[in-house]
DNA sequence: GAAGGAATGTCGGAATTCCGACATTGAAGA
DNA sequence: TCTTCAATGTCGGAATTCCGACATTCCTTC
């Protein structure tokens, strides 16, 4: 995947691919390519942090981030996991209020920044597009409800095999492609399934010996999805 | 509590006593008042049903709710509770998509109901006022990212102690009066904290023991916020 | 006010999770 | 290539959670 190239007609095909922007009016959706601009960011670098003022929405062109947030013993939890093309910001973007998690590049990537300014402008000053700026955290909300209900009464390995699956794809919809999780470590990912290292780490072993993973360093990726579906109890 | 007046001075003055509808421009505040009415529900009887289609808005005048959502095995877990004056049904009222989850009454209540087509005359309708229905949900988004992180590490008596402050309060806004919990076995608390009811019956009292609360038959009274406070690490 | 069902209280053993310790492997930089 | 540090793999005992069983108490209804 070349990402040397900045000119917009590649930032326009990456971003295309995505619901959300696909599905704005083509006007707004050239004013967001002509007022954004690429941004590179080394694994482990913050799009921005928990508290940090709002700066703008993040469209990933390539590479992996995700969301984590920490609790007042100072331990962190991964949340979420953004591939390309999914976007980030959503929440503090809609309401202004500062991040309520850090996201960081778990992998080297390159991102489409685009500045509060625009944002507020195109979105929020003209009221009836202030919906397309919300409804993808009405379908977040609706999720984590689901997220929620279905985890509650599993075994860690039936969340494993579900959160899996969610880190795999879009936060934002569900069916879509199963990415590899990259540059992720067998303990961050325990912290999002409430369990430890080591039983997370036998857990895979075992995913893997039945052929639904390939695990490797840092990395993670679905060999087949329904079978996984089938541990996280979205079948049976 | 007299909940037999349905005068409208009276509903008005129960619903006043909600940060949300303060808020409203005094002319809304009035056409929904006018445009709602007064529905009773005896304990155990649903305001909707997960999958129903949107009716309307509750606003909780007197009584208790609390709404479920059941995972695939039958298992259903308790997701928040609503005390007066707090109002129910944003999420669904505001996408317009079927309710995620149930929502019926923990003992006899008394409920002001706004039809549908109301809402979508004053809010959808009018997009300026669109942000007001979907406010709540963006703060709501935000907390559930907070109990998530903060429970991730928790035992299950911390779980406890955070969610009975969490079920005793406005699920919307953090500050405001504890309301003693009724309607609610140890039972169902136990769904809500991913415990069982053995064991959440003896951290029950133990918490009692220890003079934080007061429970009895289908009730849970909060004696000492900030011990439950401690416990559930939102100090320490 | 008696009967029936739901909710609470209590035990104890099984299953699961937690976590320190230590060896091994992989990646990145000098 | 060598060094260093992060990540993975593996054990085993401690702590916690799960859950069947059964007695008791409380509410509701007839």
């Amino acid at each position: 995947m070349p990402e040397g190239s900045s000119e917009s007609y590649s930032v326009s095909d990456a971003l295309e691919g995505e619901r959300w922007f696909a599905g704005l009016e083509p006007a707004l959706r050239e004013t967001i390519l002509k007022g954004g601009f690429i941004k590179r960011f080394k694994r482990g670098q913050y799009l921005f942090r928990q508290g940090d003022k709002v700066s703008g929405l993040f469209g990933m062109l390539a590479g992996q981030a995700h969301s984590q947030a920490e609790n007042s013993d100072g331990k962190s939890i991964v949340l979420a996991v953004y591939h390309a093309p999914d976007w980030v910001g959503f929440l503090a973007c809609a309401d202004g209020r500062p991040y309520t998690f850090d996201v960081l590049a778990s992998i080297d990537s390159t991102i489409f920044f685009v500045p509060l300014p625009l944002i507020r402008e195109q979105f929020h000053a003209k009221s009836e597009r202030y919906m397309y700026l919300l409804a993808p955290q009405l379908s977040s909300l609706r999720k984590i409800y689901l997220y929620l209900t279905n985890t509650a009464h599993m075994k860690a390995i039936e969340r494993l095999a579900f959160r899996l699956l969610d880190f795999s794809q879009s936060p934002w919809y569900e069916d879509g492609p199963s990415h590899p999780i990259r540059g992720l470590s067998q303990d961050m990912l325990a912290t999002a399934i409430l369990s430890n290292r080591q039983d997370t780490n036998v857990m895979l072993g075992q995913l893997e010996q039945q052929g639904l993973i390939r695990k490797s360093y840092n990395q993670i990726e679905i060999l087949d999805k329904p079978g996984l579906m089938q541990i996280a109890r979205m079948a049976r």
